[in-house]
DNA sequence: ACCGAATTTAAACGCCCGTTTCAAGCCTAC
DNA sequence: GTAGGCTTGAAACGGGCGTTTAAATTCGGT
């Protein structure tokens, strides 16, 4: 009745978190396969799933998770409405699905590009610049890719980064947690004199200044004086981004205090 | 019948953004003033307004702007649903005067901080420190605010930076252009080397950075292992997050050319 | 040619949306 | 004490929401 394993038992209840971990993934790209060996295919297999992923990304990242409607996603797909809920499950499992279909890839290239570099410089410590590049490199790809699909998700996953709805944080720590470890350690490795603690601090300002950048709409005009040209060339961003975070990731400890103690004297301070 | 200026004007239409331009502030607080002079007022001048602000305040940082109901923003106030239309005429111009509300005096803070070190530096330019100085001590002071909505106010701000409808954009571009452009110029004059144009993009990094990190929902960990007590304390993340900015505020030009060059050959890059 | 599983379809379920209307309340000024 | 504003109230406007159901339809394997 629907590819999702254990849903619709025969009672009448809605799909609950249980089937969500029986083989999410095994879903992606063929969801026609029953339990005998798998022969069966419809004529354009996943065709379906594929247009509502492709404009659930355009649409989600337009509009939010929750104000994006399955039904607009579907009209604008040409599917019917009930698709969604046939394929993916749940509003909430189309939105992970759409996620984890480049997530997943990006962050796995990220993990084999530092692990290539590693093998190349054996057993010194890889420099700052190199595993920066292996983190910025794949989100790059994304943000090149020419179908335009890469540059929404983008987007998106930078609106997902400050969307506080628990379903979302949990799944963003899950999908990140293995990736960061790795990078975490190879900085350690590569900034031997600095605490681990503020490590975890200037990594976590890291991913948020690059989800944050690449998310930033190209009308943000913020900072004015930039050319439309210019801001929407995301390689010229990533090359000014680089430097500009590896600085902070070497800058010597904290010591502000002069100043910060100044300030809060407070003589001076208006209002 | 609205505190409105033009709004229904007998015939059936919809309040349009003309009414927008007249006197958007002097409607903040202090509705109840009709041609006359100014002497009327309610017993509890202004709590509906503020008690409405401050829930969609909360709501919206939540849902974000378009999944937050109006429905449960007026109930959860306790007012009428009307309540929204007649005293904000709209939707989005709730929204525009919940960031207003706080923004304003924000920015406004930063200003007069940055002019008071000015003053007291007389011609000699001032150090990025300060500078940078008065860029987080008014965020700071919102972040520490007790009574919680400072705090709310913050992640909100940070939804909106992520969000691409147009009238968020627009509305966010016209709030921080003063503000911006003076920083700027005074980061110009304790730069005078750094071109204009790489300038630019680090404020950008900078306010981006800034505010991502401050919207931050205490559950975000990706980067593991920071306890609740650390990721919940703002000023501590200030002061980390100041030093790491500087520093690549400070950053020499990108000379990233050789590592790039490297990678690029690409022999090695998987998939 | 037909079976049976996979997929698509149309309709309905109960509920929520932003906005507008108009009558009722409140409060001050006369 | 009553006229005339500002403010609140309840109801209705047309429309959209995620999900479920059960009946088509499709299509490879026999």
């Amino acid at each position: 009745m629907s590819p999702n394993g254990a849903q619709r038992t025969g009672t009448f209840r809605a799909a609950t978190a249980s089937d969500l971990s029986t083989a999410p993934l095994t879903r992606r790209k063929a969801p026609a396969r029953s339990q005998d060996s798998g022969a069966t295919r419809p004529r354009d297999p996943g065709a379906t799933r594929t247009r509502i992923l492709d404009v659930a990304e355009a649409l989600f990242m337009e509009h939010g998770f929750e104000a994006a409607s399955l039904r607009s996603i579907t009209a604008t797909a040409a599917v019917n409405l009930a698709a969604v809920n046939y394929h993916f499950g749940s509003k909430e499992e189309l939105f992970q699905s759409v996620l984890t279909r480049r997530l997943d890839p990006m962050n796995q290239a990220r993990l084999e590009l530092l692990t290539a570099l590693e093998a190349r410089t054996g057993r010194r410590p890889l420099s700052c610049e190199r595993i920066m590049m292996a983190l910025f490199i794949p989100a790059l790809r994304l943000a090149r890719d020419r179908e335009r699909g890469g540059k929404d998700f983008l987007r998106l996953l930078g609106r997902a980064y400050a969307d506080p709805a628990p379903f979302i944080r949990r799944f963003l720590s899950e999908q990140y947690a293995a990736m960061i470890a790795r990078f975490k350690a190879a900085f350690a490795r590569a900034l031997p004199e600095l605490p681990k603690k503020e490590l975890s601090w200037r990594l976590h300002f890291i991913m948020g200044a690059l989800s944050y950048t690449l998310a930033a709409t190209d009308a943000l005009k913020l900072i004015a004086e930039l050319s439309p040209r210019e801001s929407a060339n995301d390689e010229l961003l990533l090359r000014r981004l680089a430097p500009f975070l590896l600085a902070g990731l070497k800058a010597p400890l904290p010591d502000l205090s002069q100043v910060e103690r100044e300030l809060e004297r407070g003589s001076w301070v208006p209002g």
